[in-house]
DNA sequence: CATGAATGAGATTTCATTCAT
DNA sequence: TATGAATGAAATCTCATTCAT
């Protein structure tokens, strides 16, 4: 008996209700988004939506882990194709430079994103997915700046791990001034990029 | 006639349902924790609990305010004592450098600060209660270098707002990396610092 | 595809809340009466019943305009086959001279109706609400006068408005002394139409 | 040993008490008024109040009580010194006709008193109490009319106990209406005396 | 598979009453 | 006697989850 249903068919529900969830918990917060929230602005029904995810968690997790994918796949892609170690760590920051700090979908999932982040704080099991997710992000860097020593564009007496956790604390404190109405974004994060590139380079 | 009872003594116990509160909060996060939790863990009545504050809510908004008011009077204090910009800029780097990371109360607040953050996202009224704090931090800093680029420590060309903006997002940044365990806390923190201050002075 | 449920059904069960609420609002009071009673009475969940009703004060509400809404069909149904002005005041008079007074139901309804018109003393909107019904049940006499008025069946020189409210008034009286065991009931009620219907015709 | 204070002195004080909860209560209702309402209204503390009364019922009874108790003394003693049952009628009537509409108190007072009347539907104790006030007037005018009869001021064809029952259903209709603002109450109110009086005479 | 009515545990908040001072 | 802080039972309302259709 075939599946009546295509897999297509189902993943891209799954799609659109982890859509609809990810803005409902941008504009509530998680605690405070209700499925009902879901059921309304993504126009499936209650019973659907329990179809496809177990529990409310359950969707919070898929949520956060599709857009975390995604990030992945994208610098992924990118560094395979960028030859030079400085290109890579341009790359990164030019990716946070150019954000536009209007859109509010954006922001509404970089708040979701850390409330998360810290929501993990209590759940070990949680904690553990996140560590993975951060480990794999902060490998990328400290590879990338090994590549670049050993190619002689970079220091070699710096510690590439040491800068790696420092490229994304970077990174986690900026986003987080989003909350912040006038902060010059822009202006700190470029000299932050300049300061540190100058720093990788000696 | 009024055998009431001291200021002292309900200022005490405000304190303790604080202290109680902060404690559930950091535990659970605000949503997840009940007023029930309070009562266990500060072995008030929920009755005498709202006796001393009117809601959850306001709860929260003490927790916070109580910890903030802490914090300025500690730093106003000591800047009021320090001679040199550049001592407090050092200062305010070695408040952070010599946290005990091993404090579980401390992780637990600052967790529930930076989640209380990012809630302000979705009202208003605290955005602007937050901001204004944050205001005066930002200012703290500015001042300090204005005050650094007029005696003549630091370089007068960079800007102080910018720095002072960038020293904080350093702060939020290094903050919430607490989640991580396995983060080299301090190297990376130190080394932030002495890129700043070199920054500053040139 | 929608299995939903038949409007009829989801009336039906409308019907059904309301007519506990009834019940127990009769029996203990608006204040006094739970949700929990109505739960008990009716059968039916905590959570069916707020799905139904988004307060006790909508539950209040709609039980009493189900309630005057059944009066007002019939009376004005009645009224439209009726062809004499006399015989419409008769026919009110004999509404309440027909009354069941051994019917628990009609005196607990008649208890909450009063109390309730008590109530609208202190909100502004229900008072109004209040207003506009009482005033459909002016208009309805003080119409029915004129008609007599005009066709010669009564006296000329009466105010038919003050007439109207003459009549609610004597209505209102007579349901209130249901408090009382032992009041002769159909007696006065019975003098009192028959000195009312003597003074429009003179 | 004597009392410490002076029997007046707990009097006046429970006259006191008694006064703001009749504000308080005219005010919210019954079980909407708090008992912290009287305490910020009298301005004793909720201690001293419980000192004097065992319960908010209990202030409730005593409350009614008290101005019922008021009524009585007055009408008694007004009728011990008029000479005819007419008078007595007339007084009876004026006095309802004398009233003034826009005294607030008085207002919330008939709200509050009516309240009762119905909340003791659901008390057996309280009825008997409600009821036995209610015989001492409809005595009190059954007593007028027959004597009315003796002396040949009245009809003697007329049942005096239902006029008495009559009569107050008529105030009581009267009454009632004050919830409704541009209610006719004068107008009605001296043309159901006069019918009333007419009726009485023949 | 889809639906949405039904459920009930659990959350916040109120307030009459008590009692140590 | 006077006080008002403390209490906790009880009320309203929410919402994740289930399941018959």
């Amino acid at each position: 008996m075939p599946p009546s249903v295509s897999e297509k068919y189902k993943e891209e529900k799954k799609r659109n209700i982890i859509n609809s969830a990810l803005i409902c918990f941008a504009e509530k917060g998680f605690e405070t988004a209700t499925i009902d929230d879901i059921v309304v602005h993504s126009g499936f029904s209650k019973g659907t939506i329990y179809n496809y995810f177990s529990s409310k968690d359950e969707i919070y997790l898929e949520v956060l882990h599709t857009a975390t994918k995604n990030d992945i796949d994208v610098i992924t892609n990118k560094f395979s194709v960028l030859r030079t170690a400085l290109s890579k760590i341009n790359y990164l920051f030019d990716l946070y430079l150019n954000i536009d700090l209007n859109n509010q979908k954006r922001l509404g999932f970089t708040v979701v994103f850390y409330e998360f982040t810290l929501h993990c704080t209590r759940e070990k099991k949680l904690l553990e997915l996140l560590t993975k997710r951060r480990n794999f992000f902060i490998h990328l860097i400290s590879e990338a700046i090994k590549e670049g020593q050993a190619s002689g564009e970079f220091n070699k007496n710096i510690q590439a791990d040491t800068y790696s956790h420092l490229f994304w604390t970077i990174i986690d404190g900026i986003n987080l001034q989003v909350v912040y109405k006038g902060f010059p974004y822009y202006d700190v994060l470029r000299e932050m990029k300049e300061a540190y590139i100058e720093k990788l380079k000696n």
